[in-house]
RNA sequence: GCUCGAGUGGCGGAAUUGGUAGACGCGCUGGAUUCAAAAUCCAGUGUUUUAGGACGUGCGGGUUCGAUUCCCGCCUCGAGUACCA
């Protein structure tokens, strides 16, 4: 008989599919196309856990049902294949990264293959392969070559730039560019030396090399980007970062804050997801001003978001580390500044964010001039002030911001009242929107809006301002000191970097005998011995061919020059990699071609989860943004819609780790005291089974708890019985309970512990011993936790496609919940959905007693048989219901609900005894997406010989679902008492008569005449009164 | 603190523009089948009750004939962010 064998028929699938190409996209296509990707993974050593493929399952069900419709559709994979986990391993066990990136994607690969994704593997990339990286590399140098116009609002090539410096030095260039670069007519410009004018130009680069105070984390050896960071501490590892101040590659994103803040409107992405973005570009609107410093010759800038409080500054405060504070700052007050400095810098990035409420300055001794009054202001210091953020420097307004009132109040500095009617005895008074100004000269009783305009035309008057946007977004740091990632391709001549010519590349790693830094301190890439570039012969050579004075840029240079020994991050190869799966035959000439881009223009459906808001997703649309600029490719957007899947939780599991203290007043008695503390020494591990723990018990705490008071006896039981003969008081111990997690495949769905498989599942545990519930099973506790290696709760997806199969695991994973929520994973509930998929075998094979058609032409029972008579009326409401509902929520992707309009589908079906090929076929495609093995398998004993993957999607027909009566339900004031069922064409009046005329109405209306009575017609009746 | 999201049975979760709250599945209870188990099938399953009903979508108000859905005010949980001038 024919069961439902879902392993043979997967593999069976899954094999075929492989061997036809039958998911291959065309880069020419008379269909349209349409282009789903995952976020690609990082391949790591711990393969995957079913919450993994929860974004892969909805996307393919997307793709495939894309397919259905007719559409051309791209849907790839691949590896972001560096990264700092390979690079950890291959430091500790000296296996090069190139070999365990391999081994894992090899694991992941087998993973992935065994639930059935239709992905088009000839197109795959990794971002580690020399292939792919000189693309990067290639991109990195286009960004090298360019340059941020902001009066075209454009990228444009560094060429065009030396010809107007040429032409008209920099007096009216309007770049996005460093500060403070020097003014120089054109003729000083052609006077300047080569290695001047490269000084110059990095200057403008978009990325560019400069010492900026990056993110330094000791212990990874390598600087982080603001997004690496979380609290405060690597995201990957959880070390501390300090600040640091060290030469580094930048990428110039702020050119693009405002483009990348625009964009968001024009893209189809998750709200809370454009939020995110939008907070980390942080625009702020406001204006500049200048200061004098008395007595110096400086200035100080500042830029606030309220220049229409600017009458009631009363000191201004700059970051410790701001330039002009050893400037300014006087004799008197030179040893506290510089005490103040060094204790600041000391303390690191995290104990600064920890400790917000210790307020901390130095007065500075200098006095600055404030631009209308002419009043002395004094200059302070104070860590409250970010030197990364605006200029470093506030005009200190107590009255109005929080931050300086506390100041203020903390140092005795005036807070002068400059809000009519506002009570500033306790706190700031920072509502704009009730602002009426007073005490500030010609602002005097405008509002917030008119104050602002007014100020900033008079800033902008006298010279000593200007509005001006602000944004919190900083350029990105683009150097690691790392080995595995992409090599610069950049050499140092002069001190200046220098690109490797484009036809060089891809600059390959080079080897290291070790993956750590110099012990100069370099990075790994120091350890190269081939590491230098002969410019003559364009090859990398050895470093003992670069003479000194070739580093110095002497004239009796030999052209032989170190090379970059920082790598590229993590988000350089996935910034673009969308475009690579475009491209299928010319990848060695270019990128992608310009036929490629142009077919498959950008991404219409990207998922992937939302931990990369601030980071991959910002990066990318600044790239893209880039590289449209400079002509490389025809969007400006790279992802057009995009959904974040919620994490799949798992359910840890905890055993009660009791520990015993003694708890009897011993007095300088150290052979008492070594009596209690040798017997607790020799204890076995103990664990309480989950029911014998007091109720609102503190678990995990040093609060003890005294044996002899506890409810339940089995502790005290469990001492005396350890004590045996000794001379001791059971009763004489407390305890304390520590959960502790216990892998989840030794306990099953009913919670209970495979007490034995825990005792060999650690050697510590051994020995263990355990206080049992009263039916002898031990209970563990449940809690829903991030599903993790270190918490022992990962479920494999192997073992679910072992023992129910791809197609279950699939459809399970989608009925789990709405796609975008996070759900604790159970697989206890899987059975429902594998039950389904059996019911649904059955429909097409068993002959049920009563069914239409010639049962004899089925060999045997259980036999496949499918009857080609016409299907009952009822079947085909059932069929086109399910279709109108399963189009419908995949295209609002609510996947959950239309596996359980399949199981619907189903029941009803089982019950009406359909067997018609007029029903079956089409519900087989319906389900195909979801369950393509089954689906395809049934198709084929359907009569087909081609993939069930491109046959048209079934045709929702409404005269199916035309109705001609309804249950009415009758409602009394609201509330629902009988369903009367009515003709559908009756109108208000008919139905209003027949409802009255209904014995159950009399009943419920107990004689009152109805004050109203409402009818929808098709919905609902309410009776009032 | 700020921003965003979410609160519905024992559990995961349904409910189109306000119109029969709890679909579907798990779990649980009872039954059929079986030597027994698995598997399968059937029935029941929000709480409460004096068996008519009453109460029920985090809490308190409001709008409405009618509110899980709309409005106002709170509470709790989760995510992001963190002195952003």
């Amino acid at each position: 008989m024919s069961k439902y064998h879902f392993n043979d028929i997967e593999d069976k699938w899954q094999k075929y599919w492989a061997k036809n190409q039958t998911f291959k996209a065309e880069n020419k296509s008379e269909k349209p196309k349409y282009y789903v990707l995952d976020m690609f993974p990082y391949p790591s050593g711990a393969g995957l856990h079913v919450g993994h493929p929860l974004g892969y399952i909805a996307s393919d069900i997307y793709t495939r049902y894309k397919r259905h419709q007719g559409f051309n559709v791209l849907h790839p994979q691949g590896y972001d294949s560096f990264g700092l986990p390979a690079e950890q391993y291959a430091i500790q066990t000296g296996q090069h990264p190139a070999k365990t990136t391999e081994e894992n994607i090899a694991r992941y690969r087998e993973q992935l293959d065994k639930l059935g994704f239709s992905f088009d593997w000839s197109r795959e990339v990794r971002t580690s392969n020399p292939e792919y990286y000189k693309w990067t590399q290639w991109i990195f140098l286009q960004l090298f070559d360019s340059w941020y116009d902001k009066d075209q609002n454009k990228a444009l090539a560094i060429e065009e730039l030396r010809v107007v410096f040429s032409s008209e030095g920099n007096i009216h260039v309007n770049a996005v560019c460093d500060e403070g670069i020097e003014l120089f007519t054109a003729s000083e410009w052609l006077d300047f030396s080569e290695t001047k004018k490269q000084e110059i130009l990095l200057k403008y680069r978009l990325t560019y090399l400069a010492e900026t105070e990056v993110n330094w984390c000791p212990q990874l050896g390598t600087v982080l980007a603001n997004d690496e960071i979380v609290n405060g501490v690597s995201e990957r590892g959880g070390y501390p970062v300090v600040r640091k101040k060290m030469k580094q590659w930048s990428m110039r994103i702020t050119a693009y804050a405002q483009r990348l803040l625009d964009g968001l409107d024009k893209i189809d992405w998750p709200q809370p997801l454009k939020d995110s973005q939008t907070n980390w570009i942080g625009r702020s609107k406001g204006s500049s001003v200048t200061f004098n410093v008395k007595d110096h010759d400086a200035k100080i800038d500042v830029f606030t978001t309220r220049p229409d409080t600017i009458f009631g500054v009363s000191f201004m405060t700059l970051a410790p580390e701001h330039d002009l504070v050893s400037k300014i700052t006087t004799a008197e007050q030179k040893e506290a500044v510089e005490n103040y400095i060094e204790a600041t810098a000391k303390r690191s990035e995290r104990e600064r964010m920890a400790d917000v409420k210790t307020i901390t300055g130095v007065f500075t001794g200098a006095y600055a001039e404030h631009p209308f009054t002419g009043d002395s202001i004094p200059v302070w210091i104070g860590d409250y002030v970010l030197a990364g953020y605006g200029t470093g420097a506030v005009m200190s307004v107590p009255c109005g911001d929080q931050r300086d009132y506390d100041f203020a109040k903390h140092f005795n500095l005036p807070i002068p009242n400059i809000f009519k009617d506002a009570d500033i005895s306790k706190e700031a008074y920072s509502d704009k929107d009730n602002t009426i100004i007073t005490n500030s000269d010609f602002l005097n009783d405008l509002n917030y809006k008119q104050a602002t305009e007014k100020i900033i035309a008079a800033l902008e008057e006298k010279g000593v301002g200007e509005g001006k946007i602000n944004y919190r977004l900083r350029d990105a740091v683009f150097s690691r000191q790392r080995y595995w990632g992409e090599p610069f391709p950049i050499y140092y001549k002069d001190g200046m970097p220098h690109p490797i010519p484009t036809e060089c590349l891809p600059l390959r790693l080079p080897e290291v005998e070790k993956y750590l830094p110099t012990e100069e301190g370099e990075p790994p890439l120091g350890r190269a011995e081939n590491w230098s570039w002969d410019e003559k012969n364009k090859k990398i050579v050895s470093n003992e061919n670069v003479s000194p004075s070739a580093v110095e840029g002497s004239s009796n240079e030999n052209g032989i020059y170190p090379l970059e020994l920082n790598t590229m991050p993590g988000w350089a190869g996935s910034s673009w990699y969308f475009f690579r799966y475009m491209e299928d035959e010319k990848r060695d000439e270019v990128f992608a071609s310009k036929e490629a881009l142009n077919y498959w223009k950008n991404v219409d459906l990207y998922i992937g989860g939302s931990e990369h808001a601030t980071g991959h997703l910002l990066y990318s649309r600044f790239w893209v943004k880039f590289m449209h600029d400079r002509g490389l490719v025809p969007v400006e957007e790279p992802f057009k819609k995009l959904i974040n899947q919620g994490m799949i939780l798992g359910e840890s599991a905890f055993v009660y780790a009791i520990s015993f203290f003694q708890s009897k007043k011993i007095e300088d008695n150290d052979k008492e005291l070594n009596k209690y503390l040798e017997f607790l020494n020799e204890l076995p591990d103990l664990f309480l089974s989950r029911n014998k723990i007091k109720e609102g018990m503190k678990l995990d705490s040093m609060d003890l708890v005294s044996v002899s008071d506890y409810p339940y006896k089995d502790l005290y039981n469990f001492l005396k019985n350890e004590i045996n003969d000794r001379d001791i008081d059971a009763n004489e111990f407390d305890f304390n309970v520590m959960p502790i997690h216990a892998d989840v495949s030794l306990v099953n769905t009913s919670n209970v512990l495979d007490v034995e498989g825990f005792k060999s599942w650690r050697e510590d545990f051994k020995n263990a011993k355990f206080i049992l519930e009263e039916d002898g099973s031990y209970k563990v506790g449940r809690e829903v936790e991030k599903m993790s290696k270190s918490k022992y709760n990962v479920v494999n997806p192997d073992d679910i496609c072992n023992q129910y199969g791809a197609d279950t695991l699939r459809m399970y994973e989608m009925f789990l919940g709405p796609l975008e929520q996070a759900k604790p994973w159970n697989t206890a509930g899987i059975t429902g959905v594998h039950g389904f998929l059996k019911k649904l075998w059955k429909l097409y094979h068993s002959p049920f007693e009563g069914c239409k058609g010639d049962v004899s032409q089925s060999q045997e029972p259980n036999d496949f048989y499918v009857s080609d008579e016409a299907a009952s009326k009822d079947s085909l409401k059932t069929l086109h219901k399910t279709i109108k509902k399963t189009q419908e929520d995949i295209e609002h992707f609510s996947f959950n609900t239309s596996v359980s309009s399949f199981m619907i589908a189903v029941n009803e079906l089982t019950s009406q005894n359909c067997n018609s090929r007029e029903v079956l076929e089409p519900l087989a495609i319906l389900i195909s997406p979801y369950a393509p093995h089954i689906a395809e398998e049934l198709w084929q004993k359907l009569g087909h010989s081609e993939s069930i993957s491109i046959a048209p999607f079934p045709k929702f027909d409404q005269q199916y679902l035309v109705e001609s009566s309804k249950e009415y339900p009758i409602s009394f004031n609201g509330k629902m008492r009988f369903t009367l069922e009515l003709p559908l064409d009756l109108n208000k009046e008919e139905i209003e008569s027949a409802v009255m005329a209904h014995e159950k109405t009399a009943q419920y209306l107990e004689g009152r005449t109805p004050k109203k009575v409402i009818i929808v017609p098709g919905k609902i009746v309410n009776i009032v009164g």
